[in-house]
DNA sequence: TATGAATGAGAGTTCATTCAT
DNA sequence: TATGAATGAACTCTCATTCAT
């Protein structure tokens, strides 16, 4: 019925307002410094209702997190169906993967904090409740991290002799991967992304083998 | 008198006490899910005692951190004095600094969720009440902050010729800084310091000009 | 017409489901620890139905304690109307109410915290509104709490000399009731009912006069 | 040092006063109704300082149960001491049980309740922190419940050819301990330890065995 | 009549900080 | 200088109840 298209529409509509103030506060003041009077306060919703959706405070983090790994795998499949050079993708992946993170900046303290603590690990991330319009097929076997995602393009260019070998895989890796958060917190008059293709450039310089 | 000065051993003690408590403790768990009680019953003194040394709990980690800009400088300073192709000195100083986040890895994620919620900046950063032993003289000029070493390194090995100049010092400067952020969290299983060689041989091929 | 006849159905319908899953939940986590949601998802029915049938979570509970009241007044009436010893119809009467609080040993703990915080009061139970199907005819004056209908059971088998008349008959009843009490919660491997009935033993042990 | 010791009564005093509190609110309300906030506005205290003394509100509660046991308990060996006839070390236990029980009345819905919803078990009680001044000798080897104890009594009685037999010792334990429900709810105009040996006098007739 | 998303008061608990000793 | 009991604002989370559909 219309009736409960309009109910479900609604719905969709709460969660959108919680999840995108969300986004803002976290990137805002961080996840830990935002209450969830303060994530509902911005939706324009009651407390209570924040619990209709997300089963805790941390829940949402996880969705949030969740979210980015989904739209990044689905990118690194795309990519995998187009054979290129390895070190096109990696270019391709990176900028994709520094697009993401520019809209949800808030993440990588994120990380790097329950990396810390030994909190939620990057690969233990489940779906929260009630993610239908965002969930994977069965057919994926398993969402990839980004470091897997990364390591992998990385290996394909050593293999191919692209890239150079002497420094591994996950060294290379992990340096894309900080470049991402010193970026985040650049306070250099430029922009993102543009931060992001100079490093680029240096890393690239230091890894592709020229003949 | 024998008297004051037991007083102050004693007072220079509880603070070291504290001081260590606190490192290793932040170091364990976080800044965040440290408290204060934490660290007094680790140091063996009581909760009150805290505030006879530090005017809050953050002032204890802008204490800390202070500490850390202060070996640095002393350290830059040292390297100044002979001199050397910016290279090298860019290498001892990159190794330094390794060496001392390496004892201190807790305060990297600080210096970002700080750097994020616009909190203490770096350059903010005073010394706390009563480190009269720690404190600089009036001659040193103003305690320069990681990025501002590593720029003037950098300027100056562009300035020579000795590094590339299609990329800004500003950038370069904070590569280094996230490969210290990345190896504090690295999951790879090799220690930070060597993680921290095999990126520096990366940047640094990336950023020296071989004529 | 039909066309009511089947509104009226699904009517009862609804409402014995909402009243079996009360039961049900109220007997397996408790009253306290049972939530409206629970009972409405455990009869597969919306929240908001439940305030169709019923005011308040407590209404439903005063709803099923009348319900109770309403069963022991029907056999108390026809034990009545047969002419036995008092000691047999007091045998008789523990014996069913027995029965009846076995299938319902939630409310046991109901009666006693709340007569103890002096809420509802076993006398002041009224039926809850829309309980047409099981509403006494006006004809009845007055339901008999579980205490004046042993009461008055005791007190006539003290009349009749069959009882020892040493002991008020309130205290007797409350013996009774007392070992309804203690089976409910009982942790010994017996029944309910063999529980009962060795106790039911040694109470008209005590108080049956011999000659 | 005599500050020490004001420092130490100080804290004595306002632990008496939180279980004082709370002991009287839980009385009058019952454990759900009663607050932590209601307790110490009771204690005229602030609400954290409850937590300087329990770790939960759970806490308080184990805690006045275990005193409860440990009273039993100290007046269970005393009577053991003494060597009488099962029927009066019975009596004697049970009208001291009446007696402690009088004064807390709000322990047996609890008791109840927690039996019900297979919460904390009575033989699971532990010690809170911080109860020094309560805590048994080590050279007590177990505390015994209420049911040990006059499980023990009954079964010596019976032994003993003084109580009868063909009753199980766990029912007539159980009937002793329903008896102290009763009364602690009993709406009869009469006190509770008046209440309490009517009862016992029944129980006694219908369990000694007269030559 | 049936629904379930929205609600917000109120619960238990934490912890940086104070202050009388 | 050292202490630690006292504090209460602030947090996360629960749930009976409402109401627009």
């Amino acid at each position: 019925m219309a009736e409960i298209n309009r109910r479900e529409r609604k719905k969709i509509f709460s969660q959108k307002a919680i999840v995108e103030s969300a986004v803002k506060l976290f990137a805002q003041k961080g996840y830990q410094e935002t209450t969830v009077a303060d994530i509902m306060s911005e939706a324009d919703l009651g407390i209570g209702t924040f619990y209709n959706y997300f089963q805790s405070k941390e829940d949402i983090l996880k969705h949030l997190l969740f979210q980015i790994i989904v739209e990044t795998n689905d990118k690194f499949e795309e990519l995998q169906k187009e054979s290129r050079l390895a070190g096109e993708t990696l270019r391709e992946m990176f900028l994709f993967t520094a697009e993401i993170l520019d809209s949800k900046r808030f993440v990588l303290p994120l990380f790097l904090s329950a990396a810390h603590k030994g909190g939620f690990k990057e690969h233990s991330m489940e779906p929260s409740k009630d993610m239908s319009e965002t969930e994977r097929p069965a057919s994926m076997p398993k969402k990839m991290t980004f470091k897997h995602i990364f390591d992998q393009i990385i290996k394909a260019g050593q293999a191919s002799g692209e890239f150079r070998q002497d420094i591994p895989a996950e060294i290379i890796t992990e340096m894309f991967h900080s470049v991402f958060q010193a970026a985040s917190f650049s306070s250099i008059q430029i922009s993102f992304l543009a931060n992001i293709r100079y490093k680029l450039i240096l890393i690239m310089d230091g890894i592709i083998l020229k003949k």
